[in-house]
DNA sequence: TCCAATATTATGC
DNA sequence: GCATAATATTGGA
């Protein structure tokens, strides 16, 4: 057996569970850091863990997921995050998903002002498109991009998320 | 390689 | 307000 073909450790995609007083959100951790994170998906999350031994490494990072998502979930701005893994994205996915980290809690923006701040103007409707690929809704923010005239728009999650992690950021979107 | 879909936006009625 | 055209990126046939 070579060295190469064990090189790379295989991916692992752990999956550990995070209990909020919102529902049992499930975390996805590659060799990288937080690779996607999944809302509650009915009442009980199905976990399945694919190991049985998780590395302490995880176990680390996912403690500081779990500390984030619950102040994220009151509209508190996390002091740290764990490492992301946005390299599943396509670079221009990546340079939305960066900008839209920019934006503090309690401030919005629209997908034409994402658009712009990557230096693509007139990619709107991409941007759009980034934001539902979004892996790691409430780290990265896509429920704080609305439309030029305050609407709602979509979220991959529910819009029922996305309106409930406004209002707690004092964000009134329009009706 | 081409075609259709999209969590938009600006414009015209 | 509502319908329509324009525009960038993506995923599938």
């Amino acid at each position: 057996m070579t060295s190469d073909s064990m090189a790379m450790q295989p991916a692992h995609a752990i999956q550990l569970p995070i209990t909020t007083r919102d529902g049992e959100f499930v975390a996805h951790y590659s060799a990288k850091g937080l690779a996607s994170l999944d809302f509650p998906s009915g009442r009980r999350a199905k976990v399945k863990s694919t190991v049985s031994v998780v590395p302490a490494q995880v176990l680390v990072w996912h403690r500081a997921t779990t500390a984030a998502l619950e102040g994220a979930l009151v509209g508190k701005t996390p002091d740290s995050f764990p490492p992301l893994d946005l390299s599943a994205g396509t670079p221009f996915q990546q340079r939305v998903w960066n900008a839209l980290r920019k934006i503090k809690a309690g401030q919005t923006r629209s997908y034409g002002e994402i658009a712009s701040e990557i230096g693509k103007p007139k990619a709107v409707r991409a941007v759009g498109g980034a934001c539902g690929a979004n892996p790691i809704p409430v780290f990265v923010p896509c429920h704080r991009v609305l439309a030029a005239s305050q609407k709602i728009g979509g979220f991959s999650g529910g819009l029922d998320w996305k309106r409930k992690l406004l209002r707690r950021e004092g964000v009134q979107p329009h009706c």
